[in-house]
DNA sequence: TCGGTTTCTGCAACCTGTTCTAATCCGCGA
DNA sequence: TCGCGGATTAGAACAGGTTGCAGAAACCGA
């Protein structure tokens, strides 16, 4: 049970090892599946069989695919946190560290392209009985958004619910979460190269960062 | 035949009198049943028998069902397109007429929000065959953005090939409109309320525009 | 070790988007 | 008017996400 991926997240993990075990193997087979084959790639029959669990015990893990994915996407942000706080962006002003924060990120997702599809898609289409996994995204972007405007590193081990940042850098991260997600999904339906995505990036980054 | 929806925006309509009227009662059943049920209320099945055509006909018309809603709101956009050049937002400044701008887009989706979770749904979820849709909504959007940033009355008439405004004029209303996006897929997932996505508008506009 | 509870399995079933096919219909040019 | 070709229809079929269920297995406290 757990409601889905939460669990890892939030509550109190309440799962026995062997449990822990059968959910990595399910969300490994899950992310290969992906990588190969994008959002209709990950067929539950085959994350089933791949992961050696029956059909039903998948839902007994995640509420839904969708929720399977941003599972998924929800450790590489984790992931991509900790990589920030090892070697932060270094450029001299603000902008400079930021368009390199979100050209890393952009890389680091893209660099398996049908698994960036693929979770781009689940967030897209989940609903709130997911939107936990969505929050603790954009708390972890923010945390990165605002280490990179003060030139610090940022806290990885602070809990996620600890506010951060000043009303004016928040609202600079806001802005520039919501242009990286859209431009990625547009990157994802075919309307734009991945160039395209770090280019707007950069421009926005610009537009909101620079004196006129 | 006819590519879908890309029909009766941008290739000339082969379309005889019979089929438009065939077109016309598929998208307004589809419209129907999604201010009722959203995404998911939507089924085709239904959508045929409400609409006096074969299952299979619909795809003659549509490639999927997320093109047959991204139809609809290419409809919308030209509609609200005609709206804004019929009364243009009045406020003095640039930055207070993209503010009601955005309200009032926003509004009038979300007037329906049923309807407006599904389109924001199929626009997330399509691909690269439904490209053409997406941008012609964000060359409307565009063209809106740039009118109101210079006080003017957006241009109903001229071909969306056209193109428009200033680079600079461009890239504000590109971060505008992922923002915009971007929060309406936000509050599509039950992360905020429809306030918090005019809330975000505002905000945005300010740190696009006003000096600090 | 035992009994009870929870989890997992294997499998069938359901639902809905999508595709396919054969038969029929319709408009239109000859 | 006739006949042809494209459009439409009814219906079946397929695919994959999701659910339900009965029995087997695993776990856990006493």
């Amino acid at each position: 049970m757990a409601s889905s991926s939460s669990t890892a997240e939030f509550a109190a993990p309440r799962l026995a090892l062997s449990q822990l075990r059968r959910l990595r193997r399910i969300v490994d087979a899950a992310i290969a599946l992906a990588e190969t084959g994008g959002f209709d790639g990950v067929r539950l029959r085959d994350v089933a069989d791949a992961s050696g669990v029956a059909l039903g015990t998948l839902y007994k893990y995640f509420r839904s695919k969708e929720d399977m994915l941003l599972f998924a996407i929800n450790e590489d942000s984790a992931q991509l946190l900790r990589v920030m706080a090892e070697r932060p962006p270094r450029g001299e002003g603000a902008s400079e560290r930021l368009v390199e924060l979100f050209a890393r990120a952009t890389r680091g997702l893209t660099r398996r392209p049908n698994f960036a599809r693929a979770v781009l898609r689940a967030i897209a289409a989940s609903d709130a009985s997911s939107a936990v996994q969505q929050a603790a995204f954009h708390l972890r972007m923010t945390r990165m958004v605002v280490a990179a405007l003060r030139g610090e590193v940022p806290d990885v081990v602070a809990p996620l619910s600890e506010p951060i940042g000043s009303e004016r850098e928040r609202r600079i991260a806001l802005v520039l979460q919501h242009v990286w997600f859209s431009s990625l999904i547009g990157w994802a339906s075919g309307l734009h190269s991945i160039g395209a995505v770090t280019q707007r990036m950069q421009e926005s980054i610009e537009l909101l960062l620079e004196p006129r």
